[in-house]
DNA sequence: CTCGTTGGCGAGCGAAGCTATCCAAGTACC
DNA sequence: GGTACTTGGATAGCTTCGCTCGCCAACGAG
């Protein structure tokens, strides 16, 4: 498959492959001569990869780039693999350490997880950026004057942990290691934006059963 | 208080409250004289509720506009009011009906909406941007070659739907309606983000238990 | 021989979200 | 009164991002 049977079969125009392959998304096709490239079957999947984190996903180029790299990356561990690769996912900003505010929130995710024996996460508290999104997130509720008890966010994490299980037990099913992997990353790109539109969808449901059209 | 004291008091740049305010995102103040105006805590909140917006839940400019003048409407009845600013608030980029993998999602989330018996949902999928990006999420796993049926999404929809069920009960212990429809808002933007930080900690703990850190 | 395609490269573009600068009118403090 | 500062308003510019375009010489296919 040369360049233009990439793009039309991907639906990515040939410039916008190009800019790809410079900024390393994609590997080189097989050089046939020095003006000839072969691409193959595992080229276009990669492409449909990049371009579902990008375009769905909303994941800057240089992420998908750090991304990618801990995919192909079969030195590491699979546990290290799979955590390098999410954790190179997009972010809330940093959050300012110095805010009293993030520092109530700190205390408040602590006291979180704690009270749910998330014993292994609060051990990767220093590293993890969701740790650090979900401070960012309560900061923000706070500063903007809603107090909330942390037993209320007690229900939603029991529903994510459950959700979590389901993630895993369907990342299993898939047999090889590199499988794995790039479904843990579509799980992450892609179902969370799932999990996002049923969430808004079962609101909707709900919200028309309790008060009707009106 | 004045142009300064309220970015002080923000922590937000007065360049950045007079573009917000030329944007029509923030009311102006009242008007003292030519040359000075006045702002109080409404206007702070209102900042703040703004910044969560932008920083937070990454919404664009526009469309923050446009949800505040939803919020601000109070000729519209509760339902609409709440339900035109959620839909309002950024999406996944349209699907392309034309495209056969976008057609094939259409029917298995109207297949999926049957199973779960959401039928006040199935009375919206014209409108709702949930279904849609629902749509083009399934459309992207389909397209990058990843099959698995309907009946995987059940048990994920019924998660969210208990989700859900937690947000408005949370949302009803708000007395005023103005409240309501911001405490909804700030579900819609702070939320998601608190529920996916807490999905991707319960993934870190749920892989730690399995596989250890190896 | 002609035509199309290739990789490579550099420049440019359009949207988004600020940021910087200037202005004339007015105020606060000494 | 003098001086420094603040205000709203306006305009221009900056940075980042994700492309997009155009050009090139080398090459192969018909």
């Amino acid at each position: 498959m040369r360049l233009a049977e990439l793009s039309e079969r991907s639906g990515v125009s040939t410039a916008t492959i190009k800019y790809y392959l410079r900024e390393g998304l994609l590997p080189p096709g097989r050089q046939v001569n020095a003006t000839t490239a072969e691409y193959d079957e595992e080229h276009l999947r990669r492409l449909r990869l990049v371009r579902a984190m990008i375009q769905v996903g909303r994941v800057p180029v240089a992420k998908v780039r750090e991304v990618l790299g801990h995919v192909d990356d079969d030195s590491l561990p699979r546990t290290i693999r799979l955590g390098a690769a999410l954790w190179a996912l997009p972010q809330v900003p940093e959050p300012d350490e110095e805010d009293e505010y993030v520092q109530a929130a700190h205390r408040e995710v602590d006291a979180l997880l704690d009270q749910l024996g998330w014993t292994n996460a609060k051990q990767l508290t220093t590293v993890s950026p969701a740790y650090r999104s979900l401070v960012v997130a309560v900061a923000a509720f706070r500063r903007i004057g809603y107090t909330f008890g942390t037993e209320l966010l007690v229900p939603y994490a029991e529903l994510m942990y459950r959700t979590a299980t389901l993630d895993l037990d369907n990342m299993e099913a898939y047999p090889s290691q590199a499988e794995r992997v790039e479904f843990a990353i579509l799980g992450a790109v892609l179902n969370e934006p799932v999990l996002q539109a049923l969430h808004r969808l079962a609101q909707e449901e709900e919200t028309a059963r309790r008060y009707g059209f009106e």
